[in-house]
DNA sequence: GCGTTATTGGACTGATTGGTACAGTATTTG
DNA sequence: CAAATACTGTACCAATCAGTCCAATAACGC
């Protein structure tokens, strides 16, 4: 999985996999199926991991915090090298948007599902008083997702953490979402 | 550079180049060098272009309308085909960012030439009092990047037309640019 | 017209790709 | 200990890849 975060689909050659897996090919073949079988399964995975920790911080953390608490997570509480990554989703639907629609359509769904789970937290914090009215909690889950993966994109390029930690103090600001 | 734009860099065959091309495989070495180096002339193209429609937007229009116009141009007022492709800039980066550095820093600098673009249009509607002063210039120009390539990795999944529309109008409510 | 320059199509190379086959060796299970 | 299972290393396949080479042909300038 990490290697597949890190260098995308095709440029993940299957003799660099059996390498960090620390397998033979025929043990590949034998437990995994295809390249794309164990790239799906990656995704999963890391589509898994990452919306739980939407759901783990939307338990314990109002839900103004939430944003914040997800970048953080994913973006600055991480050795360099990981951060650079970007997320594993985005990287997917960028490469192959126009080149595996079924690929692509799985990650599109995790993506959904993240930003569904920003907004079923929204939706209880409207209803608890604790957030204002303003905008939906939908429209609100959908702003944060369009933050999310432009800093994603952003982190792939080669920023120093604090450019990093700037660009999501002004975002959340501008969102009024600071707190 | 349509065909770069639409597939990525790896994904896109020499054969198929030469079929969208209308040209023999030794007219395109002769002509473009290797498959990397007519990559790198598209990126260029395909940044410059994009600069250019910001700097034209910033000579007529006043600088709060200004992200709502860039969007406008380069998402809704283009064929669906086409804003699926995204930004050939963004898809360079997170394609490449970890397998050519240097592909990788040529998107960059593109991308941040079209961020400075945003800043000094910025800065100058602050100096005729056009705009508040609540963030500097190079701040709102960032954060309007940021959402810029948070949507176009949204216009790389499937969305409706009607779901970009509300996408940006939301994003742009919410910074207090929806002017 | 002729000579030069572009362009062609196709054969070819060497490397790499994902995937298969199989005989041999550990490891585990009973 | 023995049988079964898991795994290895390696050779191999067909396909594809980017890139080279060259003779034949087309287009152009004079």
């Amino acid at each position: 999985m990490k290697l597949f975060w890190a260098r995308g689909y095709a440029a993940t050659s299957l003799t660099e996999l059996l390498a960090v897996m620390g397998i033979a090919r025929s043990s590949f073949y034998a437990s995994f199926g295809t390249k794309r079988e164990l790239f799906c399964e990656a995704l999963e995975l890391f589509g898994d991991r990452t919306l739980a920790i939407v759901e783990r911080d939307a338990q314990c953390l109002p839900a103004s915090a939430l944003p914040r608490a997800f970048f953080q997570s994913t973006i600055l509480d991480v050795p360099k090298h990981r951060s650079k990554h970007g997320c594993m989703l985005v990287n997917t639907v960028l490469e192959l948007a126009d080149v595996d629609p079924a690929l692509n359509q799985l990650a599109t769904d995790k993506l959904a599902a993240i930003e569904s789970a920003f907004a079923q937290a929204f939706q209880r914090a409207q209803q608890s008083g604790e957030l204002g009215l303003a905008h939906s909690p939908r429209e609100l889950a959908s702003v944060v997702m369009t933050i999310n993966l432009g800093l994603r994109v952003q982190s792939r390029k080669n920023p120093s953490r604090q450019t990093l930690q700037t660009m999501i103090d002004n975002s959340l600001s501008m969102l009024g979402l600071a707190a």
